[in-house]
DNA sequence: ACTAAAACAGACCGATCGGTCTTTTACTAT
DNA sequence: ATAGTAAAAGACCGATCGGTCTGTTTTAGT
């Protein structure tokens, strides 16, 4: 019944405007504003701007974690599971708390790197933690017999990541899908080719 | 004779700094120390911190542009010239001006959205310029028989630049280069099976 | 209803931000 | 050598930064 708390408030607004400003440029002022709270009422919950940051962080990756789960529960076969990793990245350009779109991980990693090594380690241990996931998903493809054996599982997962995510920002820079929706399309129609059993040897 | 200009040792400076760090997280103290000048001597030359920023990414898109040249006007083949065009991507995890790796221009995109219009749109071009460029030369290598007909010149260079821009970017988090490497191998792979025009039909 | 504690407002702080302006230094041309 | 000019120094400015602290309000327990 009871809706979200006040601190929960904060942590939800202050992760939009770090995921749209970023760090450096998101003051305690915006924050103050987007949440109709003064100083007291933030710093009573948090000791510092970092702490922020931190929680603001780990409530991404929640949300992010929670939208692959959501969409990879509904699918049973691995390869459908794929797809909807693929999805999922796509997603991300219509992402509410990113304005002008992308994964709030990699912008959070972007945005950390020398200049806040707190975040960027935990954004690298998030990027870490995406790709041991498509890992897994690979490799109950290769179990359940759906996709062939002898696939690279860290590799094709880190390309897959790596393509997608720079989809995502040449969206993000273009403002457009059409780098994205390519880049989906393609990494399907490699799954389907390469990673796929060919249920017929020949053609 | 003569070496660079004041106003030229400022640019570089500046644009090490903005590249490392970012527009925000770089103040003037940081450029007057990078500099050893004070701020009479920095403002002599610029205006405000907005012109630094925008001379330092002209400063940056030159660079890029430049290293692309030298690399690609020492082969002759379309498909060496394709191959130069990831080796110079690869190159800029080791850019000096970029601690920590990455593409100045993709950078201060990520940098400049939602905050930096100005910068937001040089960026912006920039990228649309390096895409045309790789556009330019598959349409060479189509035109040279080197390259099969029918190639999507538009989708091919997108999506080579997405992939190494992503790689770039996760191999900055992860201070490693396997992830970039991974994606020139697979990439290069990638223009040799699918874009060179096989000599004989059969395999 | 009373009390104790939690939540919040808002004045306040030193530091630093980007930027201006006056003064001093360095260079150049005659 | 000197006058004129460009370059740089550095004091200074208001605004804003992150952060602290005290006082008021709101809430919860009894």
């Amino acid at each position: 019944m009871k809706g979200p708390t006040t601190k929960e408030k904060i942590i939800e607004k202050a992760a939009e405007l770090f995921n749209t400003y970023g760090y450096h440029a998101c003051s305690l002022t915006h924050i103050m504003e987007a949440t109709d709270l003064k100083k007291g009422g933030i710093y009573n919950h948090f000791k510092n701007k970092d702490e922020i940051a931190v929680e603001a962080f780990n409530y991404n990756y929640d949300r992010v974690l929670k939208r692959f789960r959501d969409r990879l529960d509904v699918v049973e076969k691995p390869t459908e599971k794929l797809f909807a990793v693929i999805d999922v990245f796509v997603s991300f350009v219509d992402d509410p708390m990113v304005k002008g779109g992308g994964c709030p991980i990699f912008n959070t990693a972007m945005d950390s790197t020398n200049t806040h090594p707190a975040l960027k380690l935990k954004a690298k241990e998030g990027i870490k933690g995406l790709k041991k996931y498509i890992e897994i998903k690979l490799k109950e493809g290769v179990e359940a017999g759906e996709f062939k054996e002898g696939i690279n599982y860290k590799e094709v997962s880190t390309l897959i990541v790596a393509t997608l995510e720079g989809a995502i920002i040449m969206s993000r820079v273009d403002d457009s899908n059409e780098c994205l929706d390519f880049a989906s399309k393609y990494l399907k129609n490699y799954i389907t080719d390469k990673l796929l059993v060919t249920l017929k040897k020949s053609a």
